[in-house]
DNA sequence: AATGCTCTTCGGCAATGTCGAACGGCGTGC
DNA sequence: GCACGCCGTTCGACATTGCCGAAGAGCATT
């Protein structure tokens, strides 16, 4: 692994939280101010980041949305799920997230509002740890995934890694993971793995308020099928993916 | 400026064109394969790219989908356009995009559809070469910006150093840029920059077909009071606002 | 069955990034 | 009004580190 590369990278991401100074920027990532400013400037030349004239503080630049809509507008998965994530909602009266794997989060890379009409946020873009999500556990039941450490975003979390392990099992062996309350007060969530010709591409979702939950057995199906043409859009054989290493393949 | 860290910046770049193998980033960017694998693993590592299964191809990974994301819901010009682009759109009957610079590009970072209610494509991240494009002559003409080789988009396209400088003296006058099929056929814009305290903030932007082109009157005006509104809200006391450096300062 | 193409790994050279210290500019508190 | 401390930035020397060329392994094709 290139050491200044990576450090690139870490500057981004902890830019990603909040615009910095120089100065704090290497103290978080225990550098030397004049290394991050070597790296920073790099950076600055391909508006990876921008620095604010009055502060001199940086921020993260341009550069960065032009990468992020090319990689949205040629994830095959996206373009996929556009035929189908409106009908799904349609049926069940849920919002449809579709989220992909990094690292130990979940990135959503598509979002069907609620059909009802009320004006939502979009959600394409947004980060949930893997762990405290539907989604996530989904994508993490089926890929080998990285689960450090287990953050505590609500009282439901899960935070014990045995307790998420047994849960995976239950998704391998279902094909569809839940979520209670676990990422969002208030908010409760069904998902299922989406598989390609060689790997799993992500996983699709249902979001339901709580005063929604448990969603009714129709809603699971609909997300089930859906899942399943989507993965044969995709490429897939076989649906759900088989697990991609470990996991007890018992019955 | 650190070769390591610019070279994976060159290979995002390239990546964004379209998916890759390594040995084809490597001989486009004139590296050893080694080292391209180097860089190109490290950024795997961070999500910024992924590898196909299969192929083995590299492409853009959901990392870049974070950071931009997190660019567009962190930009106060983004924020501050949203409470007046709906306005200009309903005034003008155009649509109305907000963009800004990266290095000779303009990357759009806010797009309020035309008020008719036909369908359009959302144009947010959306990459135009400066030069073709009326919001990166109102960009240009207040920022350094860097200007190489003019490309040809269409057959209107300005391709003359000399001649898109007399433009952007022209911009620098009356505060207003223009473009008649320099980017696409069919299409035509008018755009104004926006400032902030201390600097050029971006460029707003009505876009019309060529059969809505001239503008009237009217248009240019509500443009002009946005751009003068939204720099006023990000803090600027001028507007236009004054070129960043050399340009012809005459009257 | 062999060949061409991938991606990947390994080892040596020296180029290159890293660090620490010093500089100039700025706002702040005295 | 002055001095202090903080900021980003520059510079130079050391040695770490990334760079390259060649060899290895897997795969689809011929």
């Amino acid at each position: 692994m290139i050491h200044s590369v990576d450090r690139a990278m870490r500057i981004l991401a902890v830019l990603a939280g909040r615009r910095m100074s120089l100065g704090e920027i290497a103290s978080r990532l225990d550098l030397a101010p004049s290394t991050t400013h070597g790296i920073v400037r790099t950076l600055l030349a391909h508006g990876m980041v921008v620095q604010e004239r009055d502060s001199g503080h940086y921020r993260l630049g341009p550069g960065t949305l032009r990468l992020g809509t090319v990689y949205l507008d040629t994830l095959e998965l996206r373009a996929r799920v556009a035929g189908w994530a409106g009908e799904l909602a349609r049926r069940t009266g849920c919002a449809v997230r579709t989220g992909v794997l990094l690292l130990s989060d979940v990135v959503v890379v598509a979002h069907e509002p609620r059909p009802d009409g009320v004006r939502q946020m979009p959600e394409v873009g947004i980060v949930i740890p893997a762990h405290a999500c539907a989604l996530g556990k989904a994508l993490l039941a089926h890929e080998p995934g990285t689960a450090p450490t287990l953050h505590a975003m609500t009282g439901e979390t899960i935070t014990d890694a045995a307790a998420l392990e047994a849960e995976l099992h239950h998704v391998r062996r279902t094909g569809i993971a839940t979520e209670v309350e676990e990422a969002v007060i208030g908010e409760c969530g069904l998902a299922a793995p989406v598989a390609d010709a060689t790997d799993v591409a992500g996983a699709i979702g249902l979001v339901v308020a709580s005063s929604g939950w448990p969603l009714p057995g129709t809603a699971l199906d609909a997300l089930r099928d859906t899942a399943r043409a989507v993965s044969r859009e995709l490429g897939a054989t076989a649906w759900p993916p088989a697990a991609a290493i470990s996991g007890p393949a018992s019955a």
